[in-house]
DNA sequence: CCTCCACAGGAAGCGCAGGAGT
DNA sequence: ACTCCTGCGCTTCCTGTGGAGG
């Protein structure tokens, strides 16, 4: 308990550039990511002379520094050629999930005059065939989460065809994507266009993520305010689980700020794994406020009845593992109540069904289906999370909005 | 053995909001 | 700015499934 905002003020913080710990930090140098980085300046480097690029294409989970990758390349190539003969657009198709949506962006970031909407698509395309040929422009368009484009088969139509268009300069494309299989969806002439070249960043192990939290932590924090066996543990964690190098650094910088809320020195393997109940803690509030309201009122009954026991508790005899599984019958009931509750129109049981599948997709509940000792064909559902936590979540969420 | 139970999940269709085209 | 179109969330209807009960 301190005694005085001084004493707040004059404790001494692990941290000394916190900022360096985030995940959207592009650091000076990239360990481990040399060899694509050379890949990458090699399929760019032919905009330096006025030469158009080869498309790329790049693959890899979340976190293994693909974008990043990409940013560190072009910020290199932008202070090379100072000039204006290689502009760059870099559009996060998250936020431009459409053809016409991306048109957009690349005219806003280079002739906003003509950025207005309400024009069409075909008017954006000659705008912007006209300002890339007036000086034989070489523009890079880079789509980030590239999936989520909706008609991405135009948008690469649309986008490639642009250099047969042009007398002067081109347009090369770098796609961005976590996804491996959705190239299947493709129409084969797009997929040929995208996949001139093609990078797969693979996930890093455990001793390459332990440099790079090394690496981050020598600038990020005080000198000794860190112990190893902190950044190995959280190296550890983070490989065992996908390889993702941001959430490596998140448990890394809520272990930090854990130390520093207790005003203890060296960050530890303790700390470190307190982070991680704290930082899944966190992904799960986050994905249960983002849910839509009937689903979040689903996982209201479930864990309503975990907390009270189910009305049929006759599960298998002698199956004492069983504790707190319910049936999707007596659940629906709740659901439908539940729903009167919150004010909201029940949904058919039907979609219910659907929900449940979607809930376990997001590891929120499991079910087993009904084997022996149960009448008839049904599952059994168990949550995943604190069922006081999830109520209370989902209760804050819908009572107050 | 057949029937019933308590569901699972596919197919078809419907109304709506928002995006595309004019 | 206006209409047309498409995708999406949802309902209704239906067939399937595996054990219980008679």
């Amino acid at each position: 308990m301190p005694d005085s905002f001084k004493e707040i003020l004059s404790r001494e913080s692990v941290f000394v550039k916190r900022d360096v710990l985030s995940p959207h930090y592009i650091p000076g140098k990239l360990p481990h990511r040399e060899k694509e980085i050379e890949r990458v300046m090699r399929s760019v480097s032919p905009a330096l002379e006025g030469g158009k690029p080869r498309n790329l294409f790049i693959y890899g989970k979340t976190g293994t520094g693909k974008t990043s990758t990409v940013k560190y390349v072009l910020n290199k190539l932008q202070e090379e050629e100072s000039g204006k003969s290689a502009p760059i657009s870099f559009i996060n198709c998250r936020l431009y999930g459409s053809r016409y949506k991306v048109m957009q962006k690349i005219v806003q970031d280079h002739i906003p005059d003509f950025a207005k909407p309400g024009y069409g698509i075909s008017f954006f395309y000659e705008r912007l065939l006209d300002w890339i040929e007036k000086d034989g422009k070489q523009l890079i368009v880079v789509l980030d989460e590239v999936d989520m484009v909706k008609d991405l088969d135009d948008l690469l139509y649309t986008l490639t065809r642009s250099n047969d268009d042009l007398k002067k300069g081109g347009v090369s494309l770098l796609g961005i994507s976590n996804r491996l299989n959705f190239k299947e969806k493709l129409d084969p002439r797009s997929m040929s266009s995208l996949l001139e070249t093609e990078i797969v960043f693979s996930p890093y192990n455990s001793r390459e993520l332990a440099s790079i939290l090394d690496a981050r932590s020598k600038t990020g924090f005080a000198k000794g305010a860190v112990e190893e066996s902190a950044i190995n543990l959280a190296s550890a964690i983070a490989a065992q689980e996908t390889g993702d190098a941001r959430y490596a650094l998140k448990l890394l910088l809520r272990g930090g700020e854990i130390a520093d809320e207790r005003g203890e020195r060296p960050v530890t393997d303790k700390h470190v794994e307190e982070a991680r109940k704290s930082v899944d803690e966190g992904v799960a509030t986050d994905a249960i406020s983002t849910l839509p309201d009937h689903q979040q009122i689903v996982l209201y009954a479930i864990s309503k009845l975990t907390l009270r026991g189910s009305r049929y508790s006759r599960l298998g005899n002698g199956d004492s593992d069983g504790e707190n599984y319910l049936l999707s019958g007596e659940v629906y009931e709740d659901y439908v109540d539940s729903s009167k509750k919150f004010h909201k129109m029940p949904r058919s049981a039907r979609w219910f069904r659907q929900y449940l599948n979607d809930l376990e997709m997001l590891g929120l509940i499991t079910m087993v289906d009904s084997g022996k000792g149960q009448r008839g064909h049904t599952r059994f559902i168990k949550i995943a999370y604190s069922a006081e936590k999830v109520r209370d979540i989902v209760e804050k969420q819908l009572m107050g909005g």
